[in-house]
DNA sequence: TTGACATATTCCTATATAGGAATACATTGG
DNA sequence: CCAATGTATTCCTATATAGGAATATGTCAA
């Protein structure tokens, strides 16, 4: 019973390829209709519209009407929060710091964490 | 049918809140046993071990059996596509652009855009 | 109105997968 | 070998959702 229940979650959002596919079409900013992103990628116009919704529940597109058509345009900041989880990380691929001198330091501290905190005490509970 | 099979698939994996917190626990780069994880997140031990795996699947992480034990450690490298696709849209938030006039230019642009491309050629059919 | 066009929605079927419970498997100490 | 410990796997049920097809909805033009 998949609790998860993050649908509307931006990272959900982009785990789709198509949706990426989509968004790649928007990424220049400027707005599209729904029959010019049909043109741009190799979908149906159903599952291009039903992407859309779900990048628009998930904040990552706005929508706007005109006329018969609605016109989407990307909504970067939708993605901010991906961005800003993922840069937490960045460290580990741009220093490019030696491995073995980074794992040895992590393995120092991790046998004097370790001198603290193995058995007696574990975690908070 | 969902036909999508990107399982394995790096914005998959982490599209799941439950292995963003188990990620946050390796996030500090040292090495985990299962069960060091499953008292830090609330999650049951085998819930715990599916996402391990979900995330080595993903090459998100990496295990070496030590004993009994199967120790994990975030392989940050593994989460730079996310960082790379998402690193793009960075610009959309960071130059602090005015926003109308930006749009402004878009639109310029998207309007000579059109004088070429409307009707008359339809993308690559 | 009516018809043409643009887009969304609904119905269907199939896949992926989360979590719980129970259990299997593996390794080590004795 | 055996018991204990650490971890993975399997079985189950329920949810989310992709895509295709058909259709509904909305909007403009004449």
């Amino acid at each position: 019973m998949a609790r998860t229940a993050h649908p509307d979650d931006v990272f959900s959002a982009i785990a789709e390829p198509r949706r990426r596919e989509v968004i790649a079409v928007l990424a220049n900013g400027r707005e599209y209709a729904v029959n010019d992103i049909v043109l741009s990628v190799k979908m149906a116009q159903p599952s291009v519209s039903k992407h859309l919704g779900a990048l628009h529940r998930a904040g990552v597109v706005t929508m706007v009407r005109r006329g018969r058509h609605r016109m989407y345009r990307l909504n970067a900041a939708g993605l901010k929060p991906v961005h800003d989880w993922v840069k937490v990380f960045e460290r580990y691929w741009t220093h490019q710091i030696d491995e073995i001198k980074q794992r040895a330091e992590r393995k120092a501290l991790e046998r004097m964490i370790r001198l603290n905190d193995s058995s007696t005490e574990k975690k908070e509970e």
